[in-house]
DNA sequence: CCGAGGCGTCAAGGAACCGTTAAGAAGCGG
DNA sequence: CCGCTTCTTAACGGTTCCTTGACGCCTCGG
């Protein structure tokens, strides 16, 4: 069941806003102030977090951004008109959306599905398996049959990229963007070192790679 | 560069916000009306699309629904508050977002930053299928009954812009354009060369293709 | 009947790209 | 300050891909 961690300092909404959220199924814990919030969402991880800006211990981004240095759930901030800059800032620290005080409850839902419909497909997996090597993304480790293996910071930055995009093509420009930033997008090079080392440490035949697959002149992509 | 595209009837508004986003390295182009829109994102397809909803020719959601109709880049409306209803039927069309007017810049810019940030991972997964072959645009694979088909980035983009106007004819001029650039909008023995090659790679009967058909001296068609 | 233009096919040379290696530079911990 | 790991950079051989030209087929119009 999903989990919607709900964050707000009027107990009316909280009351209302939560039968409404468990008449259609989802799992609903609450907090009323930002640290409350932390704490709460840090023993039970949600799937999906409405955080109100106007509460009276944090400024909403500190909220988002204690959140976001562990978690990649969805943030939908709740905020009243007057809260522009607030709300602004709150995307900008990892937020994923808003909605605008009033809303409607079928407006919200609306949201809520939308969001976790776009979030779905990248988290459910922390463990990546294939028959030569294991990759845990939230432990950032990797195992073969042989042992664990040692990844350089960016051996692994590369990795799980190519990890969370499974069967995907990852773009030679995209990688390097994310790894080295927007001023290398042409340095291929960087790439085909990287590349050959992650293929060398996990690959059965690393000369005939059957995870790290090439697209010529495109990019890469894992195969499970 | 961050391609987008800002549709408004408003000469004024246009021009500032114009200058707002390039100054933040965005590559603005422009359109004043809904057919102009349409016409402009085929001809540079934009990663974003920000659209006014009070034009004069078009309905917001049929300006929606033609890009949707091949392109996946988010949509962010910009809306009046009298045009709700027009609002929620543009989302139902598949817009993005929206922004009430009057809107800061700064949390259009936010909501830009926050939906490009979205967009970007998931990609979305269009999948397009027929009894011979299928195209994941997303993944950017090719199966046929016999397995896994290797593309070259050339084919691969043509049958791209192929693809994503099923049923309607390119002309040659676009695919050469799009392809090779404008410079090369002569070319087309290029295109007999690739598309023979695409034809022997994914049709049943190359000689006798049935999805990728040729429109003699206009263009080239892909029939799901 | 014949020529012209458009299309499909093939092959070859050259350009671009990839995998690999190694060595110097830079950062880090002891 | 030294040794270790990691990152950057350059060079090479091999492979893939793009470009280009030639040729035959078909259709259509003269």
């Amino acid at each position: 069941m999903t989990r919607v961690l709900l964050v707000d300092d009027e107990p009316q909404l909280l009351r209302a806003l939560g039968i409404n959220l468990r008449a259609r199924g989802y799992d609903v814990i609450t907090a009323n102030d930002g640290a409350d919030a932390l704490t709460v969402a840090a023993r039970h991880p949600p799937d999906l977090v409405l955080l109100d800006l106007g509460l009276p211990d944090m400024e909403g981004v500190e909220v988002v951004a204690g959140l976001r240095a562990w978690s990649t759930a969805p943030i939908i901030i709740l905020s009243a008109r007057h809260e522009q800059a607030q709300k602004v800032a709150a995307l900008d620290a990892g937020a994923d959306d808003y909605v605008t005080k009033p809303f409607g409850v079928d407006e919200l839902l609306a949201r809520i599905r939308a969001t976790l419909r776009r979030a779905s497909p990248v988290e459910d997996t922390a463990v990546v398996t294939t028959e030569a090597f294991t990759v845990d993304l939230a432990a950032r480790t990797v195992r073969t049959e042989a042992g664990e293996v040692r990844l350089t910071p960016t051996e692994w930055h590369i990795l799980e990229i190519l990890v969370r995009h499974p069967g995907k093509l990852v773009s030679q420009q995209q990688l390097l963007r994310e790894v080295w930033g927007p001023a290398y997008s042409t340095e291929t090079n960087y790439l085909r070192v990287y590349i050959a080392q992650l293929r060398r440490k996990l690959e059965p035949l690393p000369s005939r790679p059957r995870y790290l697959l090439t697209a010529t002149g495109l990019g890469y992509r894992f195969e499970p």
